[in-house]
DNA sequence: CGGGCGATTGACGGTCATCAAGCTGTGTGG
DNA sequence: CCACACAGCTTGATGACCGTCAATCGCCCG
């Protein structure tokens, strides 16, 4: 098996053996409550470029990626996509305001999640306050980051879209795996593209004018940071 | 007093009284709690343009909007300017995952407000499992609101970007005030160009467009949408 | 009538998309 | 071991869309 992009350890069937629990949903549940909401969920696999779940499905599920890397899209009819978001371990996944999903999820990677159903689960969560203030801290720090973005979308030229996004994705790797300056990407240049609104080869030229200037060196599989506080006053600006 | 934008009547002192009640956060309390939450929030008014709470300012209340339109943006260090997002009646505003406001808003007419300190709102909500769901309701709905967003921003363009942003704030205006052509559009044509990632005059030169090819009317205080099909197609598109 | 602000229109240029080769690394089969 | 294929990435040439700069218009209000 290859290693993961991310260094977390593989986790057993139980939640107390949970690697991810600490920046999961679940982190505020007591003792009793693990042993009952680990009835809950069950644990599975996807092999990479599989579909976790697609836009416009019944929403069924929630997910709770474990191990892995997800992207997180949206599509046009005519076929355009905005990939809205990068799932890490710990992410919590699938809730929305319809009865379908507003947008599609899929591996990246080999990933593992825990499947949680959707009335189970809010039969679960819906007289426990605490874990109700915890789902909202997620989506209000999800909200932040999503707002984080339209700024990123609607005001910024490719070269501080391509640095503010390798800090940010370096600042989230950091929190899982601790500090370092190779940045692993399991993206394609595609999915970066679609991500920063704009064309695999804007974010190719991107890449090779960051390096041609010393900010950033290009290695398989990722990029390493040569000049991090460049990138960051580029992300900043 | 000049009318409002949206046909919702003026509120008296009283929760029972308020016209936005069944839109807002507070839709799901039952009478005696809502004698108390009357207790923690106090109404304020803003002139034109006033600023409700800035980027950066220590969060020290949540405010729930009553009457009028807000912008709320982002701003970049250089002056670059995003609107996330324009604030109608029901809308809940201030939360925050830091200790400080990570975005601005203003009043963009008279505005009306509810404010509540927030370590009394927080208390007050901290126990109560159907108000939190009723949070959590309104987040994950701005969240998939923020998504489509960005696919806005990411991935249309200019056009179709006034098209989308025309019908997507009549169907809002719809909601509060019932179905009608004309669209009042409060805001300046800077405020749509910067909720658009557009310029000012990307924005003027495709309203007239829109208006040469019989879409739109362009009236005084806003539009009229004189073939809503296009516009929808535009939108969808 | 004149000042001023917001909106519109025009001319021009830059950034990034598009289209089209070429490159690189990896896996496959002869 | 090398030829080959293939997919992902890079590079180049060209052009469109939209940003920039600047002038003008229209309207409100003094």
């Amino acid at each position: 098996m290859k290693t993961s992009v991310v260094a977390v350890e593989p986790t057993g069937h139980f939640c107390v053996d949970c690697s991810v629990r600490q920046f999961s949903l679940c982190a505020p549940l007591d003792k009793s409550e693990i042993r009952e909401f680990e009835q809950l969920g069950r644990q599975i696999q996807f092999a990479p470029c599989e579909t976790v779940f697609a836009q416009e499905e019944m929403t069924t599920s929630f997910y709770n990626l474990l191990e892995g890397v997800m992207r997180v899209y949206k599509l046009l009819p005519d076929g355009r996509r905005q990939i809205v978001g990068f799932a890490l371990p710990g992410d919590f996944l699938g809730m929305s305001d319809t009865a379908r999903h507003g947008f599609s999820a899929d591996a990246i990677g080999p990933v593992s999640v825990c499947r949680f159903g959707k009335s189970a689960f809010s039969r679960f969560a819906e007289d426990k306050p605490h874990l109700l203030r915890r789902i909202n801290e997620l989506a209000v720090h999800e909200l932040n980051q999503a707002r984080d973005h339209m700024v990123l979308l609607g005001r910024r030229s490719a070269e501080e879209k391509v640095a503010t996004f390798l800090i940010g994705w370096r600042d989230r790797l950091d929190q899982l795996r601790g500090a370092s300056a190779s940045v692993p990407l399991p993206m394609s240049r595609q999915d970066i593209a679609d991500y920063l609104g704009l064309t695999i080869e804007t974010v190719s030229r991107t890449f090779t004018k960051l390096e041609r200037e010393g900010v950033i060196e290009i290695i398989p599989g990722g990029v390493c940071l040569r000049d991090p506080e460049r990138a960051a006053a580029l992300a900043a600006a």
